[in-house]
DNA sequence: GTATAATCTGACCAAATGGTCAAGACTTAA
DNA sequence: TTAAGTCTTGACCATTTGGTCAGATTATAC
């Protein structure tokens, strides 16, 4: 990343703190103009703007605008799935997955610019985690299926494809963040957006419309 | 758009024949392009080469990147919408829910590129439809809603937002087109992709997940 | 056929873009 | 204090971008 690092200035890992605090400074800012125009139409002026850092001083920590990209993507992929991991057989089917939809709700909230990042990157065809999704998601969305299917098998959740399960539950978690441009426009109460969506989806994934 | 027309060669509406074909033909390169790239990530040679066509001839056409982007969303948007306007207050409701559900799904499967054009220009902050979407789309959506919200009423529905079960069909039923790169990493049967998708919306709108 | 308007093109331009570089400013271990 | 390394910058460059224009080519009405 940084070219011909000497071993003074050093805190751990190979970082002195200024390096630290710069990355730091640049992956925040590039974060908020990837997840704002995509990867083609972010400008590294625009990022080193936002930095307050000038293009030529961003351009000494990472060497391309491609690894500035590479590098917000990973920073922020895991933490976009420690929830799904976090889905355990030996629990209780609703809970469990209720408490999936919940933290994947709130993190549409809370970080609403890491659910952009990845929409326009997925959107865009996935150039850059293309092969991620086929190999790492891939495993663990399987081993979450078989999971799911197993509960289903032992008459505990109706018989639903778990693979499309998790489609639903990513799109509509995600929408509010990735398309909150629309959401907005249609309501007045903003502020009790997520409130209601959470309402919705708790009727709907467990009992759906059909009065019993 | 084109300058100083004569009435020469008019078909009706203004519009010479070689007219109607070349904006046609940068109309369908310009939603191939600008629903892959998003507006700023496309260029103006990109929609050219794509069209068969040179720059400077394809600009004789439409002023502007601009003007061209304007248009593809305008000719795509009514066909977008069809759907929930065809939404009946007088039909059943489970009936003209399940329709409306089927209709965006087939519509996602047969116009990704109508969805994506839309996935990115709403993800980008709506820059050039948000007007749209305050008036127009909230006046429908509203009147949905209304109509939705009686069949609540009169216990014909589980109580549910109107507002965010349109979202949740919204979200479910475009994520196959926005998000294909990856629902299509995650599974091997992408030909089943969305019968499997309709199979398992249905159960979740009207039944949920507990078993009864 | 021919005049007139419509269509098309290559050459061109100014601005924006990603990226480089030499040199100056600042930090820090000794 | 000082020397060696780190950090920062303005000037610069090649390429790409959206857009223009004069003029060549083609279509059409008469």
């Amino acid at each position: 990343m940084t070219r011909a690092l000497s071993n003074k200035q050093r805190t751990g890992a190979g970082t002195t703190r200024i390096q630290a605090r710069n990355r730091q400074r640049i992956i925040e800012a590039a974060l908020e103009v990837f997840s704002s125009y995509g990867y083609r139409g972010s400008t590294v002026a625009q990022i080193a703007d936002t930095a307050h850092m000038s293009k030529a001083n961003l351009l000494y920590y990472f060497r391309s605008k491609n690894d500035i990209y590479v590098s917000v993507l990973e920073e922020t992929l895991t933490e976009w799935l420690q929830p799904l991991t976090r889905l355990d057989a030996n629990g209780e089917p609703h809970a469990e997955i209720w408490t999936y939809v919940q933290a994947k709700l709130a993190l549409s909230q809370s970080k609403p610019k890491a659910s952009r990042l990845f929409a326009n990157e997925i959107l865009q065809g996935a150039p850059m985690i293309g092969p991620f999704l086929k190999t790492e998601l891939r495993e663990l969305v399987d081993a979450k299926c078989a999971v799911i299917q197993l509960w289903i098998d032992q008459g505990r959740l109706n018989a639903v494809s778990p693979l499309h399960l998790i489609f639903f539950i990513w799109a509509t978690t995600q929408h509010y963040a990735d398309f909150s441009a629309q959401t907005e426009s249609l309501t007045d109460q903003t502020d009790r957006l997520f409130d209601d969506a959470e309402q919705t989806l708790k009727t709907l994934i467990f009992s759906g419309l059909v009065p019993r």
